[in-house]
RNA sequence: GCCGCUUUAGCUCAGUUGGUAGAGCAAAGGACUGAAAAUCCUUGUGUCCCUGGUUCGAUUCCUGGAGGCGGCA
């Protein structure tokens, strides 16, 4: 046999299900009946790693923490900052660590962001550095967005001809990137196909439009029934403001906007609510579609996806519903 | 009842010195390099309240009417 030749050597890489799905698509049912025993959760979702945020995030509730290990969920207070490169660093540990002992990690949650990067690998770029961040900011802020723009067209020209130039956003961090590493952004490579050190399962859930926006409907009045305007009292009573980073949440910073404009009822608040999830659902199903390996599936039709996971050679739990 | 203001996109409102109109928000689609439930890009949409008049031509000017808001009774 030539040396050249591959050989089939049994895999040991470690598999993880990622189930993707946007909000109110209903990921917790279909967790509890393909998945109770055998797997344990990675959370997805960039809300629900902060402790206090739980009825506005659709946390699962505590019944099913107890009955499947999750990992990810509660690590960070709501003003400390938690990143896409925390969270790859953060799966990845999971992954090995449930791997190890003989069980499978499903990953679930709806930060299409989070699994991008989970599955082409972190970003290279540098971490956040808050004191440049807040610099750069105030340096935008006095000199305006035009004057940011074309700073970053002499620093960065492939990054200036990326980035719109009313993305605020983008060009902050791209002049963050370069003032933390003396690089531009453009200069950090960005992987165009997936990682292969662990065996990927994508599977993404879909509903109709109409189907989904009714669901969004009926979560958001639960979540008032369930008392998240006392949740979103008793964030603000410790000193919750509108600038920490769990309060970007859809369901909590509605509250504020409201107390801004002044026209604070707990109806327009709901309304707000029910538009921007909506609106966020739509992101969500067009980010995660641009990933090629991903199979979509009705979150109803049970026996396609345990069929397709037996075909990964991931055997799902079925239980009787 | 009288006086004033008002009626234009799904909503809030610009505007046309007379040549059938445009912003924001909403909607639909798309992007996404350590903040991503963030941020950005693209794209519609109209009996310009009704009626009659003047005019080559009226959403615009004039008559009459209807709805809304405010003031005086």
């Amino acid at each position: 046999m030539p040396l050249t030749t591959r050989l089939s050597i049994p895999s040991r890489k470690p598999k993880a299900v990622l189930l993707f799905g946007p909000t109110a698509v209903g990921k917790t049912a279909l967790t509890e009946r393909l998945f109770s025993r055998g797997f344990e959760i990675i959370n997805a979702d960039s809300v629900q790693v902060y402790r206090g945020l739980d009825i506005g995030s659709a946390k699962p509730s505590e019944a099913l923490q107890h009955l499947i290990p999750h990992h990810l969920i509660d690590i960070r207070d709501p003003w400390e900052e938690y990143s896409v490169g925390d969270f790859v660093m953060d799966a990845d540990a999971a992954i090995a660590d449930i791997s190890s002992r003989g069980r499978i990690a499903l990953v679930t949650g709806g930060t299409a962001y989070y699994f991008r990067h989970l599955l082409y690998g972190a970003p290279r770029t540098p971490k956040a550095d808050p004191a440049i961040r807040k610099e750069v900011e105030e340096e935008m802020a006095e000199k305006g967005i035009r004057w940011a723009h074309a700073y970053l067209e002499s620093i960065d020209p492939v990054s200036a001809g990326r980035i719109s130039e009313n993305d605020s956003y983008r060009i902050s961090r791209a002049i963050e990137v370069y003032r933390i590493s003396g690089c531009p952004l453009s200069s950090f490579a960005l992987s165009e196909k997936e990682r292969d050190d662990v065996d990927f399962i994508v599977i993404g859930l879909a509903r109709d439009r109409a189907e989904l926006d009714e669901r969004i409907r009926a979560r958001v009045d639960i979540m008032f029934e369930e008392g998240l305007y006392d949740e979103v009292r008793r964030l603000m009573r410790d000193g919750a403001k509108a600038s920490w980073p769990a309060m970007e949440g859809i369901g909590y910073r509605e509250f504020f906007d409201a107390a801004e404009s002044g026209e604070p009822t707990l109806s327009t608040i709901r309304d707000d609510i029910i538009r921007s999830s909506i609106r966020y659902a739509k992101r969500q199903m067009t980010f995660f579609s641009s990933f090629s390996t991903c199979r979509f599936f009705h979150p109803d039709d049970i026996g396609s996806i345990a069929s397709y996971l037996r075909s990964r050679g991931v055997d799902p739990d079925l239980l009787d519903a």
